[in-house]
DNA sequence: TAGATTGTTAATCGATTAACAATC
DNA sequence: TAGATTGTTAATCGATTAACAATC
């Protein structure tokens, strides 16, 4: 558990820059380690989980080494250890606070969910153009006038902008939600945002993009002499 | 637009193995070309393409080739059969068949959209275990008895089936679905479907990752020198 | 100590970019 | 024909895998 000074050196040089293939990948490995934590297990090899999430070892050692050494020659990796050093560096907890904007059927769907606050991010409103929902609540949170966005935003320090409105009305609500100080969009437009400059951190998600490489995959099934593909 | 024979080998020889790589931004192009053809632009070269989508030119060409010659020296692509080539290749409007299982937020959220019809994918129905709501109708859909949907799916041929089911149900509903032919999974259970061997395609769609993803990226950007990066 | 397993370097592989000849 | 722009090869870059010495 406790590891002799000399060995110190990583953690602090390696701020250097972690490979965007890397950090796509954390948050998968966050995923099975929460899953082995729960499970009750406490230390793991790279051999044993690169068998559990079908990688190699070697990028298991490769990725967590681009954060300095969370392992132990001849030991492995403790498991509570290692979830709590990727959520830390996932940003996972660090009490976030988002809006949703756009109250239709997938505005809703994000209220109920439990996701946000499993991940540490509060949840303080929705936000419509539909004044016949304005000032009702939905799963606990209310419904704001769109108009009030702004100044919701600036008053209540909000972290993150969820985006489910309209195509046509993406970039206007992102500018100003950008304006207003929020540090992330979540964007569930189907389209893509264009924010000239701004230092804002935009995730998108293309559910339609995903649907249409399902559709590939199927198609291209069929196309395979049927290899038997497995392991 | 018509073409000497002697230039007609890739079409036929290229069938080797598009790169993953390639696929995975071709949903990206058919949004864009979408765009323009709505646009009324008849054609566009690589290099005006690249700058709208913020990607090289040299990718641009580099990609479309895996298919073969859809453009013509001196001219640039044609933007009509561009997009419908592309559409082609994706199995856009293959007429697929798909169900939706589990009608919560989520599921009503999907039976809701346009987007399956969009891309030529027809929905059939929910599935639930809610006996309140099965036998009703969600936005035109038929709901019925999740004990319904091996002798469904093998009856009306489905394709796609669509999971938003909670995680400790997914593996069981996917292996029904697979039992019953279905050829696609879109997976919005927030686990990964261990489904050994069968000829499957799945798309996972993993919310929270994404939204850890962008938590990441608002609490990096603190760390940066702020370096005003644009274009 | 001996065995296990990481951290890390070197080798391989694949994907992106640059360059230019082919050709519309 | 001259100009433009693709198709395609070669060069560069980055990411993955293999190997092994360091070390718990």
């Amino acid at each position: 558990m406790d590891k002799n000074q000399s060995t110190q050196r990583a953690a602090e040089t390696t701020r250097t820059a972690v490979p965007a293939a890397v950090i796509k990948r954390l948050p998968r490995y966050h995923r099975f380690l929460g899953e082995l934590l729960r499970e009750g297990r406490g230390r793991i090899s790279s051999a044993e989980l690169s068998k559990i999430m079908g990688v190699t070892a070697s990028q298991i050692r490769q990725d967590l080494n681009c954060f300095g050494g969370f392992g132990q020659q001849g030991y492995g990796y403790n498991i509570e250890y290692l979830y709590g050093k990727i959520s830390e560096l996932l940003g996972v907890n660090e009490a976030y606070r988002a809006v949703i904007v756009g109250a239709g059927n997938l505005g809703k769907a994000l209220a109920a969910s439990r996701m946000f606050e499993r991940r540490g991010v509060k949840k303080l409103a929705l936000f419509d153009v539909d004044k016949s929902i304005i000032g009702t609540k939905i799963y606990g949170l209310p419904v704001y006038s769109i108009d009030d966005l702004h100044d919701f935003c600036t008053e209540n320090s909000v972290d993150i902008g969820v985006l489910t409105v309209p195509k046509e009305a993406a970039n206007s609500v992102a500018t100003t939600l950008v304006l207003a100080g929020v540090r992330g969009i979540w964007n569930y437009a189907s389209t893509e945002l264009t924010l000239g400059g701004g230092n804002v951190a935009i995730e998108n998600i293309h559910l339609g993009d995903s649907l249409m490489t399902l559709c590939y995959e199927i198609k291209s099934q069929g196309e395979m002499p049927s290899d038997g593909d497995e392991e």
